[in-house]
Formats: structure tokens, C-alpha cells, sequence
DNA sequence: TAGATTGTTAATCGATTAACAATC
DNA sequence: TAGATTGTTAATCGATTAACAATC
């Protein structure tokens, strides 16, 4: 269980665990080996094992791994009991999609409050949250203490929001931004999603066909 | 210029390096050096100046990159010159802000056609662009013969469509779903967006401070 | 017990970093 | 010419794969 800084490389793929042993559990699959999975997976069985033992291994010899287990300790190294309470800024196309689409309680979060500048959305409800203006971002912080923020805003309305954020207690940001909040908050837990990345990246793989 | 298989790695950073290359452009700024460009990435110049060599290296000793022309030739190397013309298929909610919210076509691809199995959005305009049934996808594809998938469905749906549209001539995919296409098309150019798994690798992140 | 499969160490492979000669 | 900075080779570091003893 000694742990020498787990490298992001076994950290991403620990989702894709995650998920797919969900599906197993929900079709009543058992037990599975590391060969099972590496076939399924696209990976080695080599590197599947690798990574599980990293936390410690919870596997048995001559058997594999029992999904329910497997899973159940893979979601508790992600930490997805927890429910960090969340806010969500920029109520736009994107920021409303991420609010509507994403099952945040599974996944260890719980959004409590949505927020955007333009008046005209003030009120409107998205899965029962309304949405509130900006201008009550630090009275509604003061009073529920969000931990998280899920950024969907222009990359310059995000830099001159996050010091605020940072100031009335968040602790870690979901950026779809293009603002790049680790290089001015090295230390911070941050997450960037950037499809139109991906997008970059397909065309990169079409053209090179 | 000989290259033998540029790595994923590499590919992946070159979206990152052409959007700040973009900011630069339209900041200005007309020379950079790799050692700047180290520090407003949060990468090593050595790094920087490996990546553009594996396309043949476009600076100059004793002056560094020309900003304008660094950044075309990123977007030539990304192929974004293109307009690979493109449906999307799912116009739920992440369907719908990926529609609204991608400039598909400063990324090489053209957006022509949206479809959705449920009649009621039958019609509706997302960008000029009407939604259709599905049961009209044959025949559209055949008219319009699009090169590339948006899938933002159920990972059943989309399994059950992707063989579909192979054989109607798409050749490229960008999925939004949970179905893991690469397995069963393993030289299909593909490219995954899984947001969910970037929310858990935000819980871990989170969870281990 | 025999067979299967893990946990773990060692070997390999690939990516990043360092160093420096080339050259603008 | 002197200073700066690339292009590129060599060294290092880290991640993946292979191998196998441990053990269920």
C-alpha cells in the first residue's frame, strides 16, 4: 500500500475501469481475469494488473477478480462516495448541455447552483436548479460553501473569475475555458476539457490516413 | 521530413500549441522563442523544439519561430484546411451544444446534416441546420456523402448504427457515446470524448490532496 | 494435487530532458 | 563578429511489457 506517486498515465484509465466494470456488475458478470479484461480493454494484461496493484491489488491467484470488488474499489479510490458540493458558471450552450447531461452524484459531485450574467436567464430552471446572476455568486457562496466550480465561460471572464473563486473558498475547478488555470494556480485540482481539441485531433488522424 | 510514426503524444499537443499560437497571432506578437513558449505552456523548450522537428522544423537559429508561420504550419500539420463534410447524429442535450457550439469549420469539417430518432424535433433549426429523422439517414447520406460521425447517443444506439454508416461511407468518427468503436474498427480514425471521465479524474484529484 | 491466474521483479521500449554544435 | 537560439544527438527517466515464482 506504500504510495510513491501514482503517475497521471494509471490515473486516467482508472475511469475506463470504472465504467466498463460498471456494465459487468449490471450484466451479472462475477469474476473476471486480467486477460478477460486486457482483450476487452485494448490493453495488456500486464499493465491492467500493474495498475491495480499500484493500490495495493485485489485480485486472487487461480481466480481474478471479482467485478462487484473490483469495481466498488475502484470507485473508492476515486473518492465517488464523496458529494463536493458544486457550482456551475455559464449558463450558455455548453454550460447548459454539461448541467442537463452529466449525472454529477455518481460521479462524486453535487451541483447546487447555476449561475450566468445575462438577466434574461435569471430564474430559468435547468433540472431544478435555477439559474441566478453573478451577481449573487458571493452572497450564494458565502452561504453554501461550494468546494468545486465547473467553468463554461470566455477564457477572459474565467481568469477574472477565478482569484473571486478561489477567495470565497473553491477548492478545485472543472474548466471548459481556454483559460489556463494551472499556470497561475500550479497546485490546484483542475481539470481541463477541451473538445475542440479532439476535433483538432481527428481531423489530424483523417488527413494522415 | 522522413517521418516514421509520429506519437500520440506529440499529436496530442499540437491543438494546444495552434490555439495559443492563434492568441499570439491575434495578440501581435510576432517572434517567439521555444524557451517562451516553454514558460507560457508549462513545457520544456527542449520538448517544444522536439515536437516541431518531427515535422521537419520551422524555426531559425539565433531568432526562433515566426508566429504566423508556425501557426499555419500547425494547421496545415493538423489538416485543418479541410471540410470534411460531417453529420451529427443524437440531438439531445450534449448533442445539441456540441452542434451549437463547435465552430466545425475553423477545425476542417463542415457540419451539413443533424439527426434524432424522436419525431417531435423533427424540423427544429440548430444553426440553419434542420434537425432529421433518422429514418431519412440512408437516403441523406447517399445525396451528401459525409466523411465524418458526430455520435452523441446511448452506446447501444450507436453500436447498433456505426456498421450503418460504414457502409454508407463515413470513415471517420467523433464520439460522444460509451460504445468504444476502436474495438470493433481497430484502423478507424476515432476520436473519444468521455467528459464523465474527466469529472472522475477531477473527484480523484480532488480526493488525494 | 493440478491448473489458473495473480503479484511482482526484471527487461524493454519509448518519451522527455539535457547538452551542444550549427548557424542565423 | 558576438549573442541568441535552433536542430539534433546523447543521456535520462518513466511507463509498458515480459516472465515467473507465489498461491489460491
Amino acid at each position: 500500500m506504500a504510495k510513491d506517486a501514482i503517475s497521471m498515465a494509471v490515473i486516467k484509465r482508472l475511469p475506463r475501469y470504472y465504467r466498463f466494470l460498471e456494465d459487468l456488475k449490471r450484466a451479472g458478470v462475477v469474476r473476471i481475469s486480467s486477460r478477460e479484461l486486457s482483450a476487452r480493454l485494448g490493453l495488456t494484461a500486464s499493465q491492467i494488473r500493474q495498475d491495480f496493484n499500484r493500490y495495493g491489488g485485489f485480485g486472487q491467484q487461480g481466480y481474478g477478480y471479482n467485478v462487484e470488488q473490483l469495481h466498488s474499489e475502484i470507485g473508492r479510490i476515486l473518492g465517488l462516495h464523496n458529494r463536493y458540493t458544486t457550482i456551475l458558471i455559464g449558463a450558455g450552450n455548453l454550460g447548459r448541455a454539461v448541467a442537463n447531461h452529466m449525472v454529477f452524484e455518481s460521479r462524486g459531485f453535487e451541483l447546487v447552483g447555476i449561475f450566468d450574467k445575462k438577466e434574461s436567464l435569471t430564474g430559468q430552471l435547468i433540472r431544478e436548479i435555477p439559474i441566478r446572476n453573478v451577481s449573487g455568486l458571493d452572497e450564494f457562496c458565502l452561504e453554501n460553501r461550494p468546494k468545486v466550480a465547473v467553468l463554461c465561460l470566455p477564457p477572459e471572464a474565467a481568469r477574472a473569475l477565478v482569484p473571486q473563486l478561489i477567495e470565497l473558498g473553491v477548492q478545485a475547478f472543472w474548466n471548459f475555458s481556454a483559460y489556463d488555470i494551472a499556470l497561475d494556480y500550479p497546485d490546484l485540482p483542475v481539470e481541463n476539457v477541451h473538445i475542440g481539441d479532439s476535433l483538432m485531433t481527428l481531423c489530424y488522424k483523417i488527413s494522415e490516413k
